[in-house]
RNA sequence: GCCCAGGUAGCUCAGUGGUAGAGCGCGUCCUUGGUAAGGACGAGGUCGCGGGUUCAAGCCCCGCCCUGGGCUCCA
């Protein structure tokens, strides 16, 4: 046997025999590092991919040791833990039928077919036995086995999905299996070693999933969990998931009493109180103002629309299931809009256009209705009713590149405003095999996507491109936020639409005097104002900076004798414009202070004796605790500076 | 729509077949207190809705509505 040529990620190269494994070459590493390694990157002879690491090296390679720091290290680690779930399962339940077991984003699921639901309490059943086959240090063993073979231990076994899986996923010559004690599963692998790597893990929950996803097929159970190769970082991530909990805009909207959904009135319907009002009103203004000093104009459509505009439209067609029935009179049908498009659309075509008119901007803060399946509604980010901050931009062709330009950077002006750093770029375009799929032309296809990769490029804005992943209609930009958790929303939209002028035959007069098609570009920017609303009370988990919050500063008398001095202050303050109230009940300092804390109020204002009579309010800051006496002529030019320069700290 | 878990006072929740509970909130009174809960008393319920079983149902059974976690869907 020859020897092969092992390059190291450091660059350092050495030589070892031919049929050496990567666990051989982590011996001559430093222990501590050595075992926290649980997968390795090398080219068997198919280019570099993640390989075991007991994998033997056949050919000259580089070598690159994961630990589970790399997101594709963490993967393997996952898959590995899905496995070490079913093998748990099987010992418990060696009835049940097993499914699929990946690895997610924040963990892994494995898939069960079983009679009987898996309740909480055999979750924990199956956490002791994960941990018992854990202590136990079993080893994942690849092993390649024919397929007539394979077929036959899953038909022994009485794994029918299994066998299905393989009759689909395998060459028909060769099975790769992987096992973990008693546990085989049909699995492309890689693992991490053995099982002793999983430190700590626990199973979240379990819920129900149809069988390769479709809903026609039997439902499987799928128990979800997540696993780290330390105590600490598994702490870490569940004290991230309470924080999730502690800002979930459900909560935070019943306690802060910003808003409502009531059985009474139906599901996916928001109840806007006043708090939360104030808010929505307070968002709606700015971007009114922005909307007009960027050249939009604001219009209004109509609620409901004729029937036959939808099927013109087309929406009849493509969106039936998502809107609400028909209402009929005797010769007419009318239906509940569940977009605003065809509304501009009315309002272009509803006079000859020239070109010396393009580009034309319609905005409005449209109201839609669209019927969501209840399984599918979730506080204000999945409703039926909400109002969109749509526009629809209608253009010539050498107009489109500055439009494009002109709405991501309202889009980004918008992210900023309300306290959002960070956001990603998605860029979908077509996928040039689906030709048919697709409304529009091709030459339009590739100028508006080469158009948005100008405008993009332009701005210096990094983006992803989702090859594929755009809409029938047109190719799209999509702007995520990244909250204050690190958690992506996306929001903003920038689409073209081919289809929507084609079908209502929108036309211009251009300098050549002949008639044109315009370009349409649909754009929303909060996206749903309630949805972005909840993510706003999210991303400040209720904290509204000075400028949004519904109440801006309280005043406190500590006794009925100074009542008449926090009356005069909240009046002053209120004169000047700001939302202030006064906390007149007979209790406490401290108990009105914590009352005014948890309604996360940004100032609280002392007032006694001392104050009265120096003409002066104590001022303490929900997030800064108590900052003293000043004038109050001071306190108010402070509020209006925050106010005005909409600061997001306070 | 499907699977699972829920729905009890304004809110959070306890209550395994025998007279509906707690804390917070609310009201009244006492207290007039200096930076995260002062005290006493009181009011407050169609136990989601409808049917069934039972001498008796918040509790058991069936159907529906709604909420939550997922799946599916997402022009």
């Amino acid at each position: 046997m020859g020897n092969i040529n092992i390059t190291l990620k450091d660059g350092k190269a050495v030589q070892v025999p031919q049929g050496t494994k990567p666990a051989d070459l982590l011996k001559k590493l430093p222990q501590k590092i050595a075992k926290r390694i649980v997968v390795a990157r090398a080219d068997l002879g198919k280019g570099e991919t993640l390989v075991d690491l007991d994998r033997p090296l056949e050919r000259d390679t580089r070598v690159e040791f994961l630990t589970t720091d790399d997101p594709d290290g963490l993967f393997v680690f996952r898959h590995s833990s899905a496995h070490l779930l079913a093998a748990a399962v099987l010992e418990l339940y060696p009835e049940v039928q097993f499914g699929v077991g990946p690895p997610t984003d924040q963990g892994f699921f494995y898939e069960f077919l079983r009679e009987k639901p898996f309740t909480p309490e055999d979750l924990e059943k199956i956490e002791k036995k994960m941990a018992e086959l854990r202590n136990q240090n079993l080893p994942n063993q690849r092993k390649l086995v024919p397929f007539d073979q394979a077929m036959k231990l899953y038909q022994e076994q009485k794994q029918p999905l299994k066998c299905e899986l393989v009759r689909d996923l395998s060459d028909g010559k060769m099975v790769q299996f992987y096992t973990t004690g008693k546990f085989i599963d049909f699995c492309l692998g890689p693992h991490i070693p053995s099982t002793k790597f999983i430190k700590a893990f626990k199973l979240l929950s379990v819920a129900g999933a149809y069988w390769k996803g479709e809903e026609s097929n039997p439902q499987m159970q799928r128990i979800y969990g997540t696993s780290f190769p330390s105590q600490a970082e598994l702490d870490d991530h569940l004290h991230k998931l309470e924080e999730a909990k502690r800002r979930d805009h459900r909560k935070l909207g019943k306690e802060l009493n910003l808003f409502s959904i009531q059985e009474e009135a139906g599901a996916g319907l928001i109840f806007w109180h006043p708090k939360g009002g104030i808010i929505r009103h307070l968002m709606e203004n700015w971007l009114r103002e922005e909307l007009l000093r960027r050249g939009y104009d604001l219009v209004y459509t109509p609620h409901v629309l004729r029937q036959d505009l939808w099927k013109t439209s087309g929406h009849l067609d493509y969106y039936r299931e998502n809107m609400f029935p028909a209402m009929e009179d005797e010769h007419v049908a009318y239906q509940l809009k569940p977009m605003n498009c065809p509304g501009h659309i009315l309002i272009y075509k509803s006079s000859l256009r020239s070109y010396r008119e393009l580009p034309i901007r319609l905005a409005e803060l449209g109201t839609v209705y669209r019927w969501e399946r209840t399984g599918v509604l979730h506080g204000l980010l999945r409703v039926r009713g909400f109002t969109q901050d749509d526009a629809h931009v209608f253009c010539t062709p050498d107009q489109i590149e500055a439009e494009i330009e002109a709405c991501v950077d309202f889009a980004l002006a918008l992210l900023k405003t309300f306290g959002f750093q960070d956001y990603e770029v998605e860029l979908s375009v077509r996928d040039p095999n689906r030709a048919a799929d697709y409304a529009g032309k091709v030459e339009d296809w590739e100028q508006a996507e080469g158009a948005l990769v100008n405008s993009l490029t332009r701005m210096n804005i990094p983006f992803k491109r989702m090859e594929g992943e755009a809409v029938f209609y047109g190719p799209k930009i999509d702007i995520k936020l990244i909250d204050a958790i690190g958690r992506p929303w996306q929001l903003s939209t920038v689409q073209f639409d081919f289809n929507l002028p084609e079908r209502f035959k929108l036309e211009y007069v251009a300098a050549d005097g002949a008639r044109h098609r315009p370009l349409m570009v649909h754009r929303a920017l909060f996206g749903s104002v309630e949805r972005f609303f909840g993510v706003l009370i999210e991303h400040y988990a209720g904290a509204f900076p000075v400028w949004l919050a519904p109440v801006q500063a309280i005043v406190l008398p500590i006794s009925e004798k100074v009542l008449d001095y926090g009356e005069k202050v909240a009046g002053q303050l209120k004169q000047a414009g700001f939302r202030v109230q006064l906390d007149d009940r007979n209790e406490k300092l401290q108990a009105k202070i914590r009352d005014a804390q948890l309604q996360k109020i940004p100032f609280m204002l002392v007032c006694g004796k001392k104050e009265e009579e120096a003409g002066t309010v104590s001022v303490r800051s929900r997030s800064k605790g108590d900052l003293g006496p000043r004038p109050l002529a001071d306190f108010q030019a402070e509020l209006q500076r925050l106010v005005e320069t909409k600061a997001t700290q306070a």
